[in-house]
DNA sequence: CCGACGTATAAAATCAGCTTATGCATTCGA
DNA sequence: TCGAATGCATAAGCTGATTTTATACGTCGG
C-alpha cells in the first residue's frame, strides 16, 4: 500500500535541480556549479527521468518550474541551504578551536604563562591545553597541535622548530654555598643529581669529566622537570635542565646555574599539526603566534 | 573576514557520511547504499581530506563521531531526512494526480459522465479536466494524460485504442416526418446538413451516392460536435455524428438516426500519455479503468 | 531580418567513484 | 591461548556516469 522512501535521486542531478530553480536558469546554475549548460540539462533530465515528473516547463527563452517542480522546489532549497550553513558553521568552529596536547614541562614553564597573549591577540579562538606525557594521535582529530620533543620528522605531520633542548645544572644557592667552592663540573660529582641520567652523563662528558654509569644511576629521576626542579629549590639536590624553563626561578635568586654550559639534547622541542588540517585558522594563527614567542626567546638561534 | 559559503563538498561522500552518522558504521552504511564498505571508507576520506577535519574517530573495531563530526551530523542528518520526505511527498503527490486533456466532444459526451466511476474506485486519485481542441504537449508535465483523435502513432508516447470514430446522421424525429419518406441516402440531401464536409462526403460515397463538392461545402459546419446536435435536435438540420456519443438523445427519442449505415472516420479515439511516466499511480489506475469503459462501449470490436 | 539569448542534443573525453582483493588490529568463542 | 570473525584501511584497476565540445533550434529584441 505504502511504497518504501527508496533511495534519493543521484545528488548531483538534485543539485542541478535545486540552482536551476533558484536562479531560474540552466545557464547561470551552470555559471554557479562550475559547469556547462549543457551538463545542467543533462541533469535535470535525469532527475525527471528518474522521478518520472518533469520539473521544468522547457519555453522559447526560459525555463518555468512546473506545478511538480513548484511542489519539490522549497524543500529542496530547505534541505540545501541546511546542508551549506551546517559545513559553514561545523567549519567555521573547527577552524576556531584549538585543542593543543603538550609535555608537561614546556606547558608549565614556557607555553602557559604566554598563552594569554595569544587569546589577547586571537579572541576568535578557544583554547584547550591539555598536558600528557603520552603521544597523541594528531590524525584522529581528538587535538589540533601538539608541541613534542623530537628531531622534527614525523611523517604526515608539519612540525617548525621552537626551542632547543637546553640542560644544565641548576640549584639552590643555599646548597651551592653549603658545598663549598664548586670549581669544576667534577665537583658537581660529590652531590645528590636529579633528572634523567642520561642528561647528566651528557653534560658531564661535555665538560671532560669521565663519569662511572653506576655514579650517574644513582641520581634521582623523577620523571617530570617541575617535580625535580621543585627539589632542587628545596635544596635535596642538583637538577639538570632547561635554564629556558626556569627562568623566572633563576631571577628570582631560587635557583642559580653553578656553571656556564649549556648541553644541547638532541631532542628538540617542535610545533606539530597533521599537515592535511594546515590551513585551519586556528592553526595559522597559533603557529604564527607561537614562532615569533620562540624566536624571542632565542634570538641568538 | 568573512568568508564566502562556497560550494557544498561532494555529495556523495556527504550521503556517506550521513548514513555513517545514523548507522555508526561505514559496513552498515555501505549496506544501505548498495555500496562496499570500502567506497564508504573512501568517500568519509574525501570528505575529511575537504574539509580538513576528522569525522570519525577510527577505533579498532568501531567508529565514533568526532567532536567535529558529532557538531556537523545533526543538521547533516535533518537535511537529508528533508529531502528524503520532500521527495517522497512531491512524488506521491504527483502519482495521485491525474490531469486529463480531452476533446470536448468525447469528454462532455463519453467521458463526464463516466468519470465518477473512476472516482469511486480510485479516491485517492485527484482528477482534474481540460477539454480543448489545442494538442497539449504531454511531454510539458501540464497534463498527464489526454484524450486524442488519431492513428495512435505519436512518437515518445503510449497510446491505447478506446474508441471508434463512427459518424452516421442524426436527425430530429420531426424533422424526419416532416421531410417525408427518407427511403434512400440521397435523400438526405434535400435537408440542410450540419457538420464536417468531409464526413458527408465520406458517408455518402460508402452509400453510393455522388455528391458535387459544392453541395457539400454548403453544410453548417460549427466545429463542436455538441453544437451541431444541438442544433439538429432543434430540427435545423440533420448532423453528421457518432452514434455513441448521442446514446442518450437517441434512447430518448430527441434524435433518431435514419439509416442503418454507420461509416467509420480514419482518425480513432486513444488514450494517450508521455511513455517515461507510464508507471505513475494515476495513469495506470485511470488506463485500467478508461479500458475496461471502452471496452464495455464496443464489446464487438 | 538579423543577431543575441537560452535550451536541447549528439558524440567524444574524463575522471570520480566503485569493486576486488588484501592487510591489520581487535574481539569473541572455545 | 589460539583461531575465527569482525570492522576498517589501502592499493590497483575498471567502468560508466558526468562533463565538455560542438551544433542546432526557436524566440525575442532592435
Amino acid at each position: 500500500m505504502h511504497s518504501t522512501p527508496g533511495p534519493l535521486p543521484p545528488l548531483n542531478a538534485v543539485r542541478a535541480f535545486e540552482a536551476a530553480a533558484r536562479l531560474g536558469s540552466f545557464t547561470r546554475a551552470a555559471q554557479e556549479l562550475s559547469m556547462t549548460q549543457a551538463a545542467i540539462s543533462y541533469q535535470i533530465k535525469q532527475l525527471e527521468q528518474r522521478l518520472g515528473v518533469m520539473l521544468f516547463q522547457r519555453l522559447p527563452r526560459k525555463i518555468v518550474l512546473t506545478r511538480d517542480g513548484e511542489r519539490l522546489a522549497p524543500a529542496i532549497l530547505d534541505a540545501f541551504s541546511g546542508l551549506r550553513t551546517a559545513f559553514a558553521q561545523a567549519l567555521s568552529r573547527a577552524h576556531n578551536e584549538l585543542a593543543i596536547t603538550s609535555l608537561p614541562t614546556i606547558a608549565s614553564n614556557w607555553l602557559v604563562p604566554r598563552l594569554g597573549g595569544f587569546h589577547l591577540a586571537h579572541a576568535e579562538v578557544a583554547v584547550r591545553l591539555d598536558t600528557s606525557i603520552t603521544l597523541a594521535d594528531l590524525q584522529q582529530g581528538e587535538f589540533d597541535v601538539a608541541i613534542r620533543s623530537g628531531r622534527g620528522d614525523w611523517p604526515g605531520h608539519t612540525a617548525h622548530f621552537l626551542l632547543p633542548s637546553l640542560i644544565t645544572p641548576l640549584m639552590s644557592p643555599r646548597l651551592r654555598d653549603a658545598a663549598g667552592g664548586l670549581k669544576s663540573p667534577a665537583d658537581l660529582l660529590k652531590l645528590a643529581r636529579i633528572g634523567r641520567p642520561r642528561w647528566w652523563q651528557q653534560w658531564f662528558e661535555e665538560n671532560g669529566v669521565d663519569v662511572a654509569e653506576t655514579a650517574l644511576r644513582a641520581s634521582l629521576d623523577l620523571g617530570i622537570e617541575q617535580y625535580e626542579i621543585t627539589a632542587a629549590i628545596a635544596g635535596q639536590g642538583v637538577a639538570i635542565s632547561s635554564p629556558l624553563f626556569f627562568r623566572a626561578e633563576l631571577e628570582s635568586g631560587q635557583l642559580v646555574q653553578p656553571f656556564a654550559h649549556v648541553a644541547r639534547d638532541s631532542k628538540d622541542y617542535w610545533l606539530v599539526y597533521a599537515t592535511t588540517r594546515a590551513k585551519s585558522h586556528a592553526i595559522t594563527a597559533f603557529r604564527t603566534w607561537l614562532l615569533r614567542e620562540a624566536r624571542a626567546e632565542v634570538p641568538a638561534d
